[in-house]
RNA sequence: GUUCGCCGCCAGACGGCCGCGUCCGGCGCAAGCCGGCCGAGGAAAGUCCGGGCUCCACAGGGCACAGUGGCUGGUAACUCCAGCCGUCUCCAGUGGCAAGGGGAUAGGGACAGUACAACAGAAAGCGAACCGCCUGCGCCGGGCAACCGGCGUCGGUAAGGGUGAAAAGGUGGGGUAAGAGCCCACCGCUCCGGCCGUGAGGCAGGAGGCAUUGCAAACCCCACUGGGAGCAAGCCCAGACCGCGACGAGGUGCUGCCCGCACCGUCCGAGCCGCGAGUAGGGUGCAUGAGUGCCAGUGUCAACGCUGGCUCCGAGAGAAAUGGCCGUCCUCGACAGGACCCGGCUUAUCGGCGGCCUUUGCAC
RNA sequence: UGGAGGUUAGUGCAGUCAGCAGCAUACGGGUCUGUGAAUCCCGCGACGUGGGUGCAAUUCCCAUACCUCCAA
């Protein structure tokens, strides 16, 4: 199976967050919230986005830390099962010192269960409306 | 003796698998793939100072404002560093000083002016008499008298008591009715000239009997320094849209003000406000520099230079790269992640290594 | 990257040219009432930390920690 993650697994643009914070499948945990939002085709790979905030991490050194630990989740293990969709992984509270297998297993359990919901749409931007949401129901996820 | 004198260095190691970023080479129409090199710190941090570099008139004058404040040196520069001076303090030492050692030190000016000094105390800043001490005078009492005691009063007096952080030079002696720099010695202070030192200052001498209280890290005065913005600075390439309405004679370049200068504009209208619309792509700046280490010579107490030779110099992203798992070992691994670049300061930090001490420090 | 401000009682705030630490509310006790609230009285409790200046520091200066805000 191919674990690489070259750039074109990533979010890059303030849009792409945007796009997916616009209607998306969220589940929370207890550290973090995944939100999912399905790209215009399913076989595209997955985009993975992270956001850790200055707030809920103080330092830097543990903000990079616990982007590592969701990169090499996703790398190895998240990125088949989230096929076809864009995927922001945003931390509410810093996790324990050292909890990489907790994280992982959460974003695993998280991940699943927001493949299960229905996609919310936030219509607060002026475009939000125009269009016509070409998101497909999660029910066709594997 | 749990961060124990001074100086310097390191920041778990090795192996395997998977993975990330720039660059180079190869392949591919392209997306990308393969291989290779390299890939965070001593603080990268806080942003407390100082520069470099850019653009704004190559940067102007004055006020305001801000900063600095012993001297000399170092440095590109500094609120940095070194040495020295003064002051305070501790140790040691002495009969007492002095010589010696450690530590702290934002340390110009208080006859330019203003403000403040609570409480206590008689008096606290155009200097003071509460208790005392003493001469004289009056009254009373005692005594033959000299005189003694008490009370009152006009004065003298800063030695003693008491208050205070601070009471007007200090100590000792003389002197006096009692006292007092009133006089004398030493110390201190002020002034004078002399010598030494680049200087801050130091040394001894002479003169003056000596009301200059403290506070300027209160305002202030003096001297010196400071133009503004910041790599999202700035430069180049490519590309899109450049419409409507209101105000409008000034606007912009420096922040508060004045002057000066430059540019744009004064109804064919700069600018600004409210909408609408569009773009937010690439390159450069972007890393070889006030560089690093060693050796030799040389200047210096030192900080730090100078000359010559050799050596090492390899992060440069653009939502942003150093990680994960496994194994072995040990002393079980701290604080912590570049974003234009340097020099300092400050703060965080498990530990380990080396050097220097005939000066054994720093604290108890 | 550049700049501004703040930290005082459990909570929200006063306290400018230094000598007292205050107000409201909350809390505890009492008063009142058949009980509770309101009222009235009493009480409890604080200057972020470390240095410096000064006789004396919440106040002035320096450093530090944390928080908030602004501009691009």
């Amino acid at each position: 199976m191919d674990q690489r993650f070259p750039p074109s697994h990533r979010l890059h643009h303030g849009r792409d967050y945007s796009r997916v914070f616009n209607r998306q499948h969220k589940a929370a945990g207890r550290h973090v919230v995944v939100l999912l939002r399905a790209r215009e085709e399913r076989a595209l790979d997955a985009r993975l986005g992270i956001m850790v905030a200055v707030k809920t991490v103080s330092t830097a050194v543990r903000r990079h830390q616990l982007k590592r630990w969701v990169r090499e989740f996703f790398r190895t293990r998240l990125h088949e099962v989230v096929r076809g969709y864009d995927v922001v992984v945003l931390f509410r509270a810093d996790p324990p010192p050292e909890g990489h297998q907790l994280l992982s297993d959460e974003i695993s359990a998280l991940a699943n269960k927001a493949l299960a919901t229905k996609p919310q749409g936030q219509s607060r931007s002026r475009d939000g409306g125009r269009r016509p949401a070409p998101a497909r129901q999660p029910t066709g996820a594997p």
